[in-house]
DNA sequence: TCACAGTTTAGAATCATTCTAATCCCGTTG
DNA sequence: CAACGGGATTAGAATGATTCTAAACTGTGA
């Protein structure tokens, strides 16, 4: 049957638990993001998204709550392409195909790629992560 | 003991060979770039320099200029920062170390870092090239 | 020296992203 | 349940890197 009263919903869970008040807005962001699993968005297309969804919400909330999430451990950012920037629902050890071309990421399983060698980062500096991404191009 | 009238300096030369005209803007540009090995510059920082050295050359050049060796295979594009372009003078098989507080990118030589396990990509995608940021942070 | 295509450039335009400051609303209190 | 307070949302302005435009300039071959 339905949800009772006293239900919330996982999404409502999720944001207090990271210390973030579960607005309406919020909440209907996390639901698309984490709904399923493993996305790749810009504040655009998650913007567009939401908005088809016949959802209001402002692009400043869009960018303030990707930013807020990332914060908050929930996404993570990716770096591939000096026009934009993606969010990514995989905060997990994994690596990325981008199709620049069509702005596509595609997460390489973490297991999956091994980095070896690399050197000591110079005195008084230490490795934050290491990125691997793997450009391709339509054949 | 100065040059002679017939030369015109490697700069010169090494445009030519590209194709592309050594104007006065892109042979002191150039000079800037090729003189010492392994740089990393941004637009703005490439402009602060030459204005710097009392050359007059507007920013919109110094941006046409880093594009055009880079087509030209002078320069390589290196995207690690969500907020700047940095341009390569090392177009050299090699990867990075990043430290973003300070935009500063450090050469990693190409022998060094091994990259395995890299999986074949989705059918119709062929890989351009891998490319692994070792983002650090100070200590 | 001439002519012209390629270059440079000042300033406007673009575009993603951030900021402002006014309004709104979630959660708590009484 | 109504009031309250501080966090949240948002429209619109601002920012900042980059690109574009159109007019002036210059390298080069004839
Ligand atoms: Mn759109
Ligand atoms: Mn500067
Ligand atoms: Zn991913
Ligand atoms: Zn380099």
């Amino acid at each position: 049957m339905g949800k009772t009263l006293r239900e919330k919903g996982k999404g409502t869970v999720k944001l207090r638990h990271a210390g973030l008040r579960p607005t309406r807005q919020r909440v209907e962001l996390a639901g698309l993001l984490f709904k399923s699993c493993d996305r790749h968005v810009t504040a655009e297309s998650l913007h567009d998204e939401v908005t088809g969804a016949g959802v209001k919400v402002s692009l400043a909330t869009v960018y303030n709550t990707l930013h807020q999430f990332t914060e908050a451990g929930l996404l993570r950012q990716v770096i591939v392409d000096a026009a934009r920037s993606y969010f990514d629902t995989n905060t997990g050890d994994h690596q990325h195909f981008f199709l620049e071309s069509e702005g596509m990421l595609i997460d390489i399983p973490g297991e999956t790629i091994a980095v070896a060698g690399v050197p000591a980062p110079p005195p008084g500096l230490s490795i934050d992560r290491v990125d691997v991404v793997v450009r391709v191009r339509r054949t």
